[in-house]
DNA sequence: AAGCCGGGGCT
DNA sequence: AGCCCAGGCTT
């Protein structure tokens, strides 16, 4: 069996390991912040928690945490509760799927396993919504499970600290920077631990004007020996702005709201109702759109002033949309219109003070004759 | 591997 | 006005 020479070389996270823990324990039971899921143990706390967190800010966080675990004290309580309920305590954290799955895992083990959050990776990672991540953060923090986790502090830090310039996100370097934080776990206080490192990179190790001087391992920090700690992590290349031909609209027919969008490239894959509930069975979406629409769109791909026109004529079905600089249109037929700007975006829309971006949107739609208004 | 989801905070 | 955020899922 060949040893890997890198094993000893001073790059080599498993040489850092009882450094690490023994500068960032000390120092994370001195700085961490009393955050509500810190409280106690409970997985079920933690998992909530740690689906609130993702791609969102812990103080963004806080408030939502606290109402949705007085509301839903335990997985059998949130298996219990409506859909609905779930999502209106979500209402502006965003990526309501998070909510969804949550739900939806929730009813599993309170179906299966007793409404307790168990202690196995792999019924974890069999529940919606539990990636690698997520599992992992759970297991170590709840179950002390000596398991690495790997987000967008710990990702920032690492790579600062072992001074990897290549971009963290793709994957070779992606792989590198789960390994070492396997690598780099102590052989007790894991959840801790993992709780230290996002901690030091949401506190210490910022994206922009790390504060390395109360950094606990600065001195040992390639990227601040190399003087890159700007500069680390790569920044992702901006993606390249494409010409495509997109389009989108809204339809009401009767009581419903239709938003349909057909994907970059694709075909008209997408098509939410709102507020919920089928159309008529026997006309299929894709069928009543294409009919409906002549598209003369021309759209550029995420991000960038956008430009969306949509012509179309209109038979049975209503078109309202209410927009920027956008004709309010309502009837039988329609002339053009476009929205300039994010598509669609709820901000876009009516500032509605009732309930989520969707509802806030369909609400709108829904209402009769809305006066169309300017942003 | 890339696209998609999303509102809010920060510079 | 961008960039970023305690990611996961789909194609």
């Amino acid at each position: 069996m060949t040893v890997n020479r890198s094993d000893s070389s001073p790059n080599d996270p498993r040489a850092w390991r009882s450094w690490l823990a023994s500068r960032l324990l000390p120092w994370f039971h001195r700085h961490r912040r009393d955050l509500p899921w810190r409280d106690n143990r409970d997985p079920y706390r933690i998992w909530v928690s740690e689906v609130m967190l993702q791609q969102t800010q812990v103080a963004t966080v806080i408030p939502y945490f606290e109402r949705f675990l007085r509301t839903f004290p335990t997985v059998a309580d949130l298996a219990a509760a409506e859909e609905q309920a779930i999502l209106r305590l979500w209402e502006g954290l965003g990526y309501y799927r998070r909510a969804r799955d949550l739900h939806r895992a929730a009813r599993v083990l309170a179906a299966d396993h007793g409404g307790r959050v168990p202690d196995d990776p792999d019924v974890l990672a069999s529940l919606p919504g539990l990636g690698r991540y997520t599992c992992n953060a759970i297991l170590s923090q709840a179950f002390e499970r000596r398991l690495p986790i790997l987000e967008a502090n710990s990702q920032r830090m690492l790579s600062r600290l072992f001074g990897r310039t290549e971009d963290p996100r793709q994957g070779p370097a992606r792989r590198w920077l789960w390994q070492a934080a396997e690598d780099i776990l102590p052989q007790k206080n894991v959840g801790t631990f993992n709780q230290a490192i996002m901690e030091l990179g949401a506190l210490v190790c910022t994206p922009t004007a790390p504060r390395c001087d109360g950094c606990p391992l600065a001195e040992r920090c390639l990227a601040r020996q190399s003087g890159q700690q700007e500069s680390i992590p790569a920044r992702a290349a901006p993606p390249e702005i494409v010409s495509v031909r997109e389009i989108a609209v809204v339809l009401r027919r009767r009581d419903e709201v239709f938003l349909a969008r057909r994907p970059q490239g694709g075909r008209w894959a997408g098509l939410w109702e709102f507020p919920k509930g089928p159309i008529d069975e026997g006309e299929t979406h894709e069928k009543a759109i294409e009919r409906l629409l002549h598209e003369r769109t021309t759209m550029r791909a995420r991000s960038g002033a956008e430009l969306l026109t949509i012509r179309h004529a209109v038979t049975r079905y209503r078109v309202v949309l209410t927009c920027y600089d956008a004709e309010y249109l309502d009837g039988d037929f329609a002339s053009d219109f476009y929205v300039e700007g994010r598509w669609l975006s709820p901000k876009s829309l009516v500032d509605y003070p009732v309930s989520s971006p969707q509802r806030r949107l369909a609400t709108h739609l829904l209402a009769p004759n809305p006066e169309p208004r300017l942003f």
